[in-house]
DNA sequence: AGTTTTAACGTGTACGTTACCGTAAAACAA
DNA sequence: TTGTTTTACGGTAACGTACACGTTAAAACT
């Protein structure tokens, strides 16, 4: 209709300005452009209903000061016209910035593996630093439950628009979780969760599940009726209750097959590789004939470095596409490692809150990670 | 700056005007506040420079028209500013769009699985349709390379800022990549590629590597000494160049090991299920005490339909994550599926082009995807 | 009746860039 | 000299949206 836009036809063989050069022939063939995103802007739909820009921008942020005849009359047109704000325009006008806080472990002289999920929160980090979205990381030890604690004391203070939480420390993170949602905070958790998890979505890993796919693969290797030692390294089994559903995951598998094995769970309560040995070497003493081995955690580097002093030949199975554990899935010494995407659970969480409380857009409540299944064939592609 | 995303309650003080919260405390310590991604803006530049915006401009651009002694000042402050350039702002100043063009199969009867990268392809149209990205589709029929080359035509006909290609079609291929790149369009292979890949990069699997991913999964199951069939059902081994790829890292699996396995591999040179199921009849017959097959491509599930009527239980192995392949899988038919996520390579692709096209950034030239291994007990996560 | 209040809308400016227009001054040509 | 072109800039209208503020008429109250 009315296309105002005063393209060229001005000036044939004059050019001054800047110069550029000038194929003409690759004329668009759409014939209006307004708005790119979708076909009409706001304007638009003010000039179709017969009001001011203004209106129209009361209407899509819900506003008051306008007459439900209007309204629903310019609803109607954002209907019809299948109207979508153009976010680089909003963004532009309005300075606004949302602020995000990460709850995350710092990483421990035992395992990098919260590195990954960071690298994923930055890298989304960095694709929404142009959508004005900070965040800010509030690492805790994962050996101090009083650094949670004040980690989350903070994040209270900073009255973040959102948050992102994993919540090692049940109880504390209840109590937090609580006054978090007091002051309607949009939350997710990421890499475990809580009984209920109050918040927006959880996401990470389906642990029971995961324990079951370990078993599978376990199966392929170990007899009907052979001996299986599942071993849990952790100083804090409280904390590290998702331990537990692996293991039952894993029992569950085989009890529900008609070709049952033999499982003893092992729980070590140190990170310290002297006491691990001790406890090793009694177990391999009292079940001579084992041959297979699963580690519930990331410390499975640990287990595989003593267990290779004694025994060369067996099945090790173990978790996380960590440095350490790789190196000894080059080697051929660890047989599986399951991996939950931990980076692309960082990544997807800021999203997630992103969408949420830029779109309004809801995620699932919870959303399972793929359960990966690294080799010593296949462990090179998944660095990225 | 620091918003509250529009929640109601606004009735404490009346006021003129549509209202809006004013705790004027919360003074971010940031001075100004021009550019919200970087520190400062254009306009904060030109008046260190003591020159207009217009000139900033024309550096940023390098254009012409701008002395040596102001450009270099300029191109010093952006430094020590660390200027970069507000992406809302510039994409609403310049209504600059840039087009795609994706070549790849439609889905046909036997497999949707161009239906994944297609998916991942609409997906990042979606996320950078703000941003000024068109992207159109030239699907082409698998069986019939006149419908290749057609597509083909049309693509430089329109002329795009970039292709996507599946160069399912060698020959042909070649011929319109030396086309595309006379013409200088930045162009990426998906899911497979052609021998020197001239172009920006190519995204898909190691077909080498992947087969020497099933190899090992499959020693799991066979003996040293048994026999494994390995089947290649394909109506055209010629376009279907990867699945030897795939054989052949198979083989190199087996023959690097110290445990030998017997290993014959049929070629299907049909897709009707009557001529395939006598193929394999007769290598049953050949073979009668063959427990473990694997079958190149996604007609996995036709094999596995066949062979349940001869063979209860064996071993099969198969490629991709598509609905007639897992709900085998789930029945425990099919033990294990390898897949290459389809859906994020063509996602990728368009981002690759993207970062190009707009960014400068060069990918890598070739981009391996995982290779991931799907089975029974953790195919239910690899939807989304 | 006159006065104040309020609902319902229009207007103007700003956000940071882009790309073009215009124009002094310098450089060159006659 | 005068005329013409070129160089190196300054200025400014968009882009589509957000939001404070101005305006007007009708409703509500005195």
């Amino acid at each position: 209709m009315k296309s105002k836009i005063s393209t060229k036809e001005d000036n044939q063989n004059e050019r001054k300005s800047d110069r550029l050069e000038d194929r003409q022939s690759n004329r668009p063939k759409n014939g209006r452009d307004s708005n790119p995103a979708s076909g009409s802007g706001i304007k638009e739909i003010a000039r179709l209903a017969g009001v001011s820009i203004g209106t129209v921008d009361r209407v899509l942020h819900n506003r008051k000061g306008v007459s439900d005849k209007t309204r629903t009359k310019i609803q109607a047109l954002i209907k019809k016209l299948d109207y979508h704000p153009n976010t680089m325009a909003s963004l532009l006008a309005s300075k606004k910035t949302l602020n995000f806080a990460a709850i995350i472990p710092a990483v421990s002289k035992n395992t990098d593996y919260w590195d990954y999920p960071k690298k994923g929160i930055e890298l989304a980090s960095e694709e929404l630093k142009q959508l004005g979205v900070r965040i800010e990381y509030f690492l805790f030890d994962l050996n101090e439950e009083l650094s949670f604690i004040k980690a989350c004391k903070k994040v209270l203070a900073k009255k973040p628009d959102g948050i992102l939480l994993a919540p090692s420390f049940i109880k504390e993170s209840a109590n937090f979780v609580a006054k978090v949602m007091e002051r309607g905070i949009a939350l997710i958790y990421i890499n475990s969760d809580l009984p209920l998890h109050p918040g927006l979505s959880y996401i990470g890993p389906d642990f029971f599940q995961s324990g079951r796919v370990a078993a599978q693969l376990t199966g392929l290797y170990v007899k009907p009726r052979e001996t299986i030692i599942v071993i849990n390294i952790s100083t804090d089994m409280e904390s590290d209750h998702h331990l537990l559903r692996k293991v039952q995951g894993f029992e569950q598998y085989f009890e529900e097959g008609y070709e049952k094995r033999k499982i003893v769970t092992l729980h070590v309560p140190q990170t310290q590789i002297n006491s691990i040995e001790k406890i090793i070497k009694g177990a391999l003493n009292e079940y001579p004939d084992c041959r297979a081995f699963f580690v519930t955690n990331s410390q499975v580097h640990i287990f595989t470095k003593i267990i290779k002093k004694h025994l060369q030949d067996c099945f090790i199975i173990g978790y996380d596409f960590i440095e350490k554990n790789t190196s000894y899935v080059r080697k051929g010494d660890i047989d599986f490692l399951i991996c939950h995407r931990p980076k692309d659970q960082g990544y997807q969480a800021v999203m997630f809150l992103y969408k949420y409380l830029y779109h309004g857009i809801l995620p699932d409540k919870t959303f399972f990670m793929p359960i990966d299944i690294i080799t010593k064939e296949n462990y090179m592609f998944y660095n990225s």
